[in-house]
DNA sequence: GGCACGCTGTGATGAAATTCACAATCGCCT
DNA sequence: AGGCGATTGTGAATTTCATCACAGCGTGCC
């Protein structure tokens, strides 16, 4: 629903879960846990275990009946599934609260992912340095990208600007785009978009109050 | 799967789609269009026809058969729905890097969201002015929302806090809670609960790259 | 070693969401 | 005035996703 292609057989929300276990298991390493059940992780995380189970299943087979999962091996096999198991370079196109908020945001570092490059289309902005990284001209995405290689971009820029980058972006040689901007871009097939609305997740939300019979 | 409880009827991807819809209803708006059908819809959004007349049939009847919607009335409609027809008092905690770029955007008044008031635990930000909202400590959370009512709170503090501060803003009398920090929180059944998260996001995309086989 | 328990992986079942398809309605055109 | 093309609203069919339930395996205990 929210791309545009998708893969043969894996369910979209069983990828989304994947990248929740990815982090819980992390979380669980660092507590030196070495070995988890399904049941272990509906109690913790709410999450069906079967599903569990199920989700993993789609990429082979990862337990050992009667005993459980190795939470370091675990952890790591789902990393190399969600590609996330070395440096990925990324593009961020938009440089204003939004851009520069995930520009210095250390859990993208964290989980593999590395900004190599950022634009903005104000000249202002333009040659400042946010953190250690420098503002480029939004003109220059193409030539750019062609020594960065990032495949995939994130989009920052207000909902007027976003179709417009979108387009460049993907001359430039991106795959996958997360989009900040509150409308659907539209793209060529082969192109998956994700996109994430706080206004969206506000008016969901917002809806839920009515539900509050209390004055 | 995102939220805690839900409504008894309408399903979660429905009002998922109302606000998208309402966005896009908006844009109309501004371009002097006055009325839309369903199947306009879909090639402007990508969204089935169907679907959108589905979707609307959950809160009535909306359009006239042979015409088509008025696009200011169902705008109008949508927003009292979601209870966007009103301004909505928020909460935000934590002011780091994604805490500010929330305050400083300007989309959430757009749409009758209200920043009411910011915290966060570091003496060094509490008294700062962000924009034209100084930052509060976060201890205050309780006594402060007492005077403002918010009963939405975004959560934009670190993992290893964002437990905690959902707590407090429960205790103080939020009923729905956006969480930007990557864990699952446990609450009450009948708090609503709705993660945004750009490392899932990330994952999910960059797990699509290796359809790929361009080399 | 064999038995009992715990947990996995998965086919079968059930629920939910999406899409289809059509009767009912409206406005326009003649 | 009456018929026709367009479009809605919605039951039914389809597809997708979540859950159930159990056979089979691995482990440790006696």
């Amino acid at each position: 629903m929210n791309s545009s292609s998708s893969s043969p057989k894996v369910p979209i929300p069983t990828l989304e879960r994947l990248a929740t276990y990815l982090r819980f298991l992390i979380d669980l390493e660092a507590s030196h846990v070495e070995t988890i059940s399904s049941t272990d992780v509906e109690k913790q995380t709410g999450i069906n275990a079967a599903q569990f189970r199920k989700d993993l299943s789609y990429f082979g087979e990862f337990g050992k009946p009667g005993v459980g999962y190795n939470v370091q091996e675990l952890q790591a096999r789902i990393a190399r599934i969600l590609k996330i198991d070395q440096l990925q370079p990324i593009m961020v196109i938009g440089a204003g609260n939004l851009g520069s908020a995930l520009i210095g945001y250390p859990g993208l570092t964290e989980h593999k992912f590395h900004i190599a490059a950022a634009f903005d289309r104000d000249p202002a902005k333009i040659g400042c340095l946010q953190g250690n990284l420098m503002i480029l001209d939004e003109a220059d995405v193409c030539t750019v990208n062609a020594d960065i290689g990032a495949r995939i971009a994130i989009i920052c820029v207000p909902a007027s600007a976003a179709q417009g980058v979108a387009d460049t972006a993907i001359l430039a040689g991106v795959k996958v785009i997360l989009n900040f901007a509150p409308i659907i871009l539209r793209v060529p097939e082969r192109i998956v978009v994700r996109n994430v609305s706080f206004l969206q997740e506000l008016a969901v939300l917002s809806y839920h109050l009515s539900s509050d019979t209390k004055k």
